[in-house]
This record gives C-alpha cells, structure tokens and sequence, in this order.
DNA sequence: AAAAAAT
C-alpha cells in the first residue's frame, strides 16, 4: 500500500523543471547537502525526522492537548480585526447555531443537506487497487473526536465523493477527483487529514512550531481565491473543534500581521491562496517540510486566474516532501491538459475519482427568462421583491442574489434598492476585501438578504440558503450564466433562477435555449423565435449525444487510442467522428462539465468547434451587435 | 466589460 513510501524516490523519474534563477530566501538554502535531490535546486526536501514520516499501518494516537474552545485566545490585539473573521477564536459551531436560527423554513427539503438527490449522483473510480468506497461514517475509522463533530455538523452520511475519497485518502494514497463545490468536497479532504493528523502527528505538543517561530503545518490546503480559502478554513475549524488541532489561513487583501502572529501559536493545517503563503515562506514564517498532505482545490479554477507558475512553485521548490512521501488530493472541475500535466507531476499512482451530476440536479433550478427591456428593468425587479417579500412572511426566509454587468451598476443598484426599503448589499471587485467580507457576510446571515454582485460572486461561492438567483443583466456567455444560476438549487435543493432578457442579449438566446432545455424547463416561444433568428455568439453549444455524466476521464486510460499517448488526442478522435471541424487553440479542451454548477456544457469537440472556431467567422457581427 | 491574486 504504502510501496511508494520511499525517501529513495528517484530524481529521474520525476520531472525536473529548470528553476530560473528563482529568489531563494536563506532558510531554505541548503538545507540538506545529502539530499537525493540535487542540490542546487532549491527543491531540497530533508527527511530531518522520523516523527515526520508516517506509518503505512496506524499507531497510537499519540497523547493531544484538548482544544479549550473559546476559553483561551485572549493574547491576541482585540484592535487589530481580522478581515474574515470578527471574532478570531470563536467557538466555530457558534456559527452553525446562527445558521439554525436563521433557518425558518419548515419544510424539509430545505433544511440539511438532501441526500436523495446525492444517491442519484453515480461516481466512477479508475486506479489500481481501488479502496472500497464506504456507506457510512461509521464504517471509516475516523476516530471519536472527528466523529463528534461530523454529528455536530448534522452529517448523516457520506456523500458519493466522500465516500470514495474518504478511505482512498485513508488507505494514504493519492486522489485525483473531479467534483463540484457543493458535492461535499471540503469535507472529503478534511476528514482524512484530520484523522491522519490525530493518528500520526503530535498535535498540541508544540510539534507544529518549532522554536524559531516557523509555523510547520502537516496539511496545506491551496484555493483559488480569498472567499474560497476562508470558507474552507471555517470548515477545518468546525471538523477539528476539540481535537487540539490548529487550523489557520493565510490569503491576501489584509494585513499581514494577525495571520503572522496566529502562525507563531502553531499550525497543523494551513488553508491559503498562493501569493500570500509564498510571501510567508519566503518570510521565514512557513515551512513545508512536514507537510504531509497536499490539498489543491478548484485547480482548474486556480490554473485559469494563472496561478500554475506559483504553485508549482509552492509545491515543487519550496522544500515540500515530494510525491510518494506527502499525500496528495488534487480537485478539478475539469481536466484539460494542464491539469493533466499537474497531476502526472505532483501525484503519485494516484486514484481517479469522477462525480457525476445527474440532469435531475440541474432540473431543481427553475429557469425563468422573461423579456424585459432595459428601462423596465427596475420596475419588475421591483415586482419581483416584493412579491418575493410575501413570501418571505409566509415563514421563508429567502436570499435573493442579483447578478449585474458593471462595479457601478452594482454600487446604485444597492442605493437604489436601499433607498426602496429593501435591506440589500453590493460585492464588487472594486471594494476593499473587508467590505466584500462585510457584504457576504451580513447577506449570509440574513441580515441584508439581497446580495448584488458582478461575476466576483459568480463562481465558487457557496452560500447556502439562496433561494433565488436574478440575472439584472444577462451575462454574455452561457457559462457565466451556468455558474451563476449554480449558486442556487445547492446541496440537492431547489432554487429559482430568473433572467431578464432584452435585445442585446440575442446573441445568448441560442446557448440559452440549449441550456434550458437540458434541464427540462419550458422555453418561452419568444426566446426560441430569438433563437431561431439571431446570430449566436461564444459557445453556441452542442450537447453530446446520450452525454457522459461524468465530468472528466481518467486521461491515463486513454494511451490505446491510436498512438496518441493521453487524452489531447483522443479528443481529437472524438471530434473527428463528429464531422467538427478540427479547430485547436490551446486549451479548447476543458470541460465536460461547467466548473461548478455542475451543468453538462459541452463536450470536448462541440467546445472545440463552437467555442472557439466559429465565433471568428462572424466576429465582426458579434461586434456589430454590442455596439 | 469584468474578474482573480502578494505589496
């Protein structure tokens, strides 16, 4: 099981990447001149301890301080307020009651997680030596500790991801999974890396801060962005309350300082984004020399905002354990060739996990597309609030999240509403990162149940209880429109999506059509006759015949398709049995599955074709008509 | 036009 377990991990099998003349700060030069690894890269991982290194089978829990919650922390400056957090050391089930609180609604679909919806969602592993997936909590031996605090958190069972990745995770080997926000991801790496740190490291005896101050965490858990970082930290915090295991976070947007100094109280596991934990490193303030679990999460996301260099840099030249020695847990949405490439080189005979979205999951967000024109826009959004509003005295508190085009439009959107009684909320990516906080945050908790965002909320978010999604202004292509209709109907529930439609999105009428009737929603006749008639733009798309449901291939299986050796050709065969025209930009080949919402966008050759060899033939008509 | 991330 644990055969590749080896400090003996050969340099050629793996490969090197020149570093170009990267910044080396002092601490991390030289640091073992017997390391297998050659030495003047700076990737010079030291094995410098055994107590770092894990046993294939389990040991003792070795003896752990226990957590004292809220009681302690008053060490840390009450002036200095944390961007994320108004409270630096709370009790993090604190949060959970508010939750409750705030949760109204009667019926029982909304409350909880609806794993009927889940147990429809098929999972396909490839591998060798498949770890059995597991049915219950129960049948995992996560330990006592963990196990309080999945009943806290009112998990009933296993979703289909955690149910494979759990014992994949267990068994200590690698993952690759494809899986959306919402599938229950944050807690199917959570769970092993908690339970391995409670079985094999000294957590509570200091073990994770040595005595210069260098915070060595066991997990480093890397998102792409400062929202995700923070949500999945909250997580951690409430699956390790009273384990005595220190979860921190480190992302930009904030001052340095407070994360600084909550590093120096000890970390077992780290949740950042990729400059602000490079800065720590390079600071002196973080090693990674323990690490012994790997998470990267939305790395589809995170290669498309064009963080690959400072990962790998992360990863690969920053003193890690290498493949084989650290666990690794790689989560994409999709898996185009750079995330292929990602997972050859920082995994290690890993597990492929692909989660399927049944169409049913798409069919629990109602979409509604109704024309209105730019100047009536205000009037019937204001109809729909109030009618919205009804509702809400009915007993259902609802969030309704209101998607516009501009930062502007966002800013007097919300004065305008507010101006009309309505207790509403803008997030842009013109405002500071605590005022974005402020607004997710006073919209998550209900105090100001309207949200209106540009695309910054539009991916990876996960705001439970939105129970409407307006799109103001249609975006301009039907994958911004997938992901934000995705940030309703989550966890298996239902939502409602609403659309105004007016001329100048005629060009999205087509994909739009498509989209809906996937999902089985009536199509007004309007829409279709815009369909029919309009020219369309981006990814006028076509559904793959009987399409997979599964969001991407195990691309090592691929290797007998003609000489090809991974999945780039393969999709060309695919496309060439299409009859599509063999249209290849670099990158084309993305995705299966939009990379949230869990919609059916496109396969590979309809996204090849349409996406990005079309749209040049009438590029100027496109123009035309926005302008 | 907008968005993300280290200062």
């Amino acid at each position: 099981m644990y055969a590749t377990d080896s400090y003996t991990t050969s340099p050629q099998t793996r490969r090197t990447r020149p570093s170009r003349s990267t910044y080396l700060p002092p601490h991390l030069r030289n640091t073992n001149p017997h390391s297998t690894f050659s030495d003047h890269t700076p990737n010079s991982y030291t094995p410098d301890s055994p107590t770092h290194r894990f046993p294939p089978t389990r040991g003792r829990a070795p003896p752990r301080g226990r957590g004292r919650g809220r009681g302690r922390g008053r060490t840390y400056l009450p002036r200095i307020r944390p961007t994320f957090h108004s409270n630096p050391d709370p009790n993090p089930f604190e949060i959970f009651e508010k939750f409750d609180d705030l949760e109204i609604s009667e019926s029982e679909e909304n409350t909880g997680i609806n794993y009927d919806v889940y147990d429809d969602i098929p999972v396909e592993a490839s591998g060798s030596d498949i770890p059995e997936p597991a049915n219950s909590f129960n049948e995992i031996d996560l330990g006592k500790a963990l196990n309080d605090n999945i009943k806290r958190c009112k998990y009933v069972k296993p979703t289909p991801v955690q149910r494979y990745a759990i014992p994949v995770v267990m068994a200590g080997r690698d993952l690759m999974a494809c899986a959306q926000t919402g599938s229950g991801k944050t807690a199917a790496f959570c769970f092993p890396i908690i339970s391995g740190i409670l079985k094999h490291c000294n957590v509570g005896l200091g073990s994770s801060v040595n005595h210069s101050g260098v915070a060595s965490p066991f997990a480093l858990i890397l998102s792409p962005t400062r929202e995700l970082s923070c949500q999945i930290h909250e997580e951690a915090r409430k699956f390790s309350y009273d384990t005595g295991i220190k979860v921190a976070v480190a992302y930009g947007g904030t001052p340095i300082t407070h994360q600084l100094h909550k590093l120096e109280k000890g970390v077992d596991i780290l949740v950042a984004t990729p400059g602000r934990l490079l800065d720590m490193i390079e600071r002196a303030k973080i090693s990674l020399k323990k690490i012994k679990y790997l998470a990267l999460d939305e790395a589809d996301r995170m290669l498309d905002m064009g963080f690959e260099r400072q990962i790998r840099k992360v990863v690969e030249q920053m003193g890690m354990p290498p493949p084989g020695v650290r666990q690794t847990m790689l989560f994409s949405a999709t898996f185009p060739n750079d995330i292929q490439r990602l997972a050859t080189d920082f995994l290690s005979n890993y597990i492929f996990l692909t989660v399927g979205k049944v169409g049913s999951s798409t069919e629990l967000i109602a979409q509604r597309v109704e024309f209105v024109q730019d100047i009536n826009k205000r009037d019937r959004l204001m109809n729909l609030l109030v009618e919205q509003s009804a509702k809400e005295n009915n007993g259902k508190r609802a969030l309704t999240l209101i998607f516009v085009e501009t930062k502007r439009g966002a800013d007097s959107m919300e004065g305008w509403l507010c101006r009309n009684g309505f207790q509403a909320t803008a997030i842009h990516g013109d405002k500071a990162q605590m005022e974005r906080e402020r607004a997710l945050r006073s919209f998550k908790t209900g105090a100001r149940p309207i949200l209106v965002a540009t695309d910054v909320a539009a991916r990876g978010l996960d705001v439970p209880h939105v129970t409407h999604v307006i799109n103001y202004d249609l975006p301009k292509d039907i994958d911004d429109y997938v992901h934000r209709i995705g940030r309703t109907g989550r966890a298996g529930k239902s939502g409602l999506a609403t659309a105004f439609f007016c001329d100048k999105n005629s060009p999205l009428a087509k994909s739009l059509v498509q989209l809906m009737q996937e999902a089985k929603q009536r199509v007004p006749s309007w829409l279709t006759q815009y369909a029919e008639t309009s020219a369309s733009y981006g990814s006028s798309r076509s559904y793959r015949h009987g399409g997979s449901k599964f969001g991407g291939h195990d691309f090592r299986n691929a290797t007998n398709m003609g000489g090809g050796s991974d999945y780039y050709s393969s999709a060309y065969a695919n496309q060439a049995a299409y009859g599509e025209p063999c249209i290849a930009p670099s990158g084309a080949f993305t995705s299966y599955y939009s990379a949230d919402a869990g919609f059916p966008v496109a396969s590979v050759d309809s996204y090849a074709a349409g996406a990005y060899g079309y749209p040049y033939n009438h590029g100027s008509l496109v123009a035309g008509a926005w302008n």
